[in-house]
DNA sequence: AAGTGGTCTAGACCACCAG
DNA sequence: TGGTGGTCTAGACCACTTA
C-alpha cells in the first residue's frame, strides 16, 4: 500500500478522533515527512489530495488546516433509505427479490476494481414507503470487504448500513440520469413504462479501494432528492 | 505562471480545437516533458490535474486518454455552467429566451417569498456546449435584491455569476425530479418528446431571504455528480 | 530569520500492457 | 522487451507569513 495512503489514513483518523479539529493546523509537510520517514513530496501529496477534497485547506506561509465540515453538502444522502422514509414519519418495509453471488458483468467489473467474471455478491432490494414502492435498489458488492453479505438479513439492516459497519466510507461518485424504466422495472416498483425514473450509480470507495456499485431507481413522481445547504 | 499550468493550457487548447478527441490518447509523460523542457514530475502533475477533473483519464500500462465529454456536468456544483464547459474544453453559448418581468404564479411566490401576483423578474435561457443544449434555465429573481437584473447581457455573463455578485450565496435548497419533456422543451433543448429529462428545482437564499428560484432542465443522458467525500 | 506551502528537478524502481 | 503510468527520493529555489 502506498504511503501517501498512511499518511492520509493517519490524518482522517485525527480528524475522526477529535484530536485535529476544524481550523486547527495539520502537522506541517517536513513534520509529516520526519515523523512517517518519507520524502517531503510524498508527505505534501497527501495533503494535497487531501486538499483538493476540501477536507484540509491551505494557506501559504502560515501551513495547511482542518476544514470546517459545516457546508460540506451533506447533498447526497449518506442516511440509509430506511431511516429517512421514518423520518418523515411513514412506514418503512422492504422487499428482498434476490441476494446472491454471481460473476461481474464488465461494468460492474470495473467499478469495484475486479476481473470480468470474478463472483461478486449481488443483491436486489425494494423500498417502499407505506407499502409503495419508493426505491429500486440494485447492488454489486466486493466480497473481500464483506465476505458475509449473503448471510445478512436485508429485511432488518439496509445494505448501506451494514457496508458502513464493515468498511468504512471514505468516498463515494455518483452518476445521475433520467431514463425510462425496463419492464422488470415496472413490475417491481408498480410504475407504468411511461413513468419516468431518476437512476443514481453510485461507486463507494472505502481508502481507494472500490466496496461496492449500486444502481438506485426512483419513480419520476414518488421520491425527491435532497435538500442541501452551502456554507457562505 | 507555473510551468505545469502551460502544459495543461496546450492540452485544453488541443482538446478545444479537436486536434485532440475523445478517447484519444494524450502525449506520455516523458513526451511532455522532453518538448515542454521540464522534469516528467511536472508533466505528470499537469495530466494528474486534468485527470483529477475528469478532463482526461489514464489506464496503467497503456496512456492517458481524453474523457468523452457528453453531460459531466456536476448538477449540484455552485459553479456557473459557462465555466464548467469551457474547462471540459468545450465551446460556451447561450442562448437568452425571455428576460422579463411578470406576476408570481403561487408556486414562484411562495419559493420567493412573496405573494402571488407582485412583479417578479424571469429569465429563460437555453445553455449550449458545442452548439448541443445541455441546459434550460428558467429562473425567478425577486427584485428587491437585484433591480438590474433585467439590463443584464446574458450572453456574456449568467444568471448565476450576476446574482452571486450582488447578492451572496449562503444557502440552497434542490429537488430533483425526473420528468418527461413539455413540448415547449423539446423544441428548446432540441430532443424528442420520449427523452427523459431531470429537472432541477433550486432555491437560492442570501441570509434568509430568498434571491431566487430556477428551475433546470437537463436532457436525460448522463450527469456526473461531484465526486464527494464523507469526512471519516 | 525561521518556518510554511508552491514549484521543480533528475534521477529511481515497480506493475502493467503491448507487440 | 520497451513504453506507460504509479510511486518515491533527496535535494533545490521561491514567495509568503509570523515573530
Amino acid at each position: 500500500m502506498p504511503k501517501f495512503l498512511d499518511i492520509q489514513q493517519s490524518i482522517r483518523d485525527a480528524i475522526r478522533e477529535g484530536t485535529l479539529k476544524p481550523n486547527q493546523q495539520t502537522p506541517s509537510e517536513n513534520q509529516l515527512a520526519s515523523t512517517f520517514s518519507v520524502s517531503r513530496m510524498t508527505a505534501r501529496r497527501a495533503l494535497q489530495e487531501l486538499v483538493a477534497k476540501n477536507v484540509l485547506f491551505s494557506v501559504k506561509g502560515r501551513g495547511t488546516f482542518v476544514s470546517d465540515p459545516r457546508g460540506q453538502s451533506p447533498i447526497f444522502e449518506f442516511k440509509n433509505i430506511a431511516d429517512e422514509i421514518r423520518e418523515r414519519g411513514s412506514h418503512y418495509k422492504s422487499r428482498v427479490l434476490l441476494l446472491t453471488s454471481r460473476p461481474a458483468d464488465r461494468e460492474t467489473a470495473f467499478a469495484l476494481g475486479t476481473a470480468e467474471g470474478n463472483e461478486v455478491f449481488f443483491s436486489m432490494i425494494v423500498h417502499l414507503q407505506d407499502g409503495i414502492a419508493v426505491q429500486l435498489e440494485q447492488r454489486a458488492v466486493n466480497p473481500d470487504f464483506a465476505p458475509q453479505y449473503l448471510a445478512q438479513d436485508f429485511n432488518h439492516t439496509t445494505p448501506h448500513d451494514y457496508l458502513c459497519g464493515v468498511a468504512p466510507l471514505t468516498e463515494a461518485s455518483h452518476q445521475i440520469e433520467a431514463i425510462l424504466p425496463t419492464s422488470s422495472m415496472c413490475e417491481w416498483l408498480k410504475i407504468d413504462a411511461a413513468q419516468p425514473c431518476i437512476q443514481v450509480t453510485r461507486q463507494t470507495l472505502s481508502d481507494k479501494s472500490a466496496v461496492s456499485f449500486a444502481r438506485l431507481i426512483y419513480p419520476g413522481h414518488r421520491y425527491r432528492l435532497g435538500n442541501e445547504l452551502v456554507s457562505g
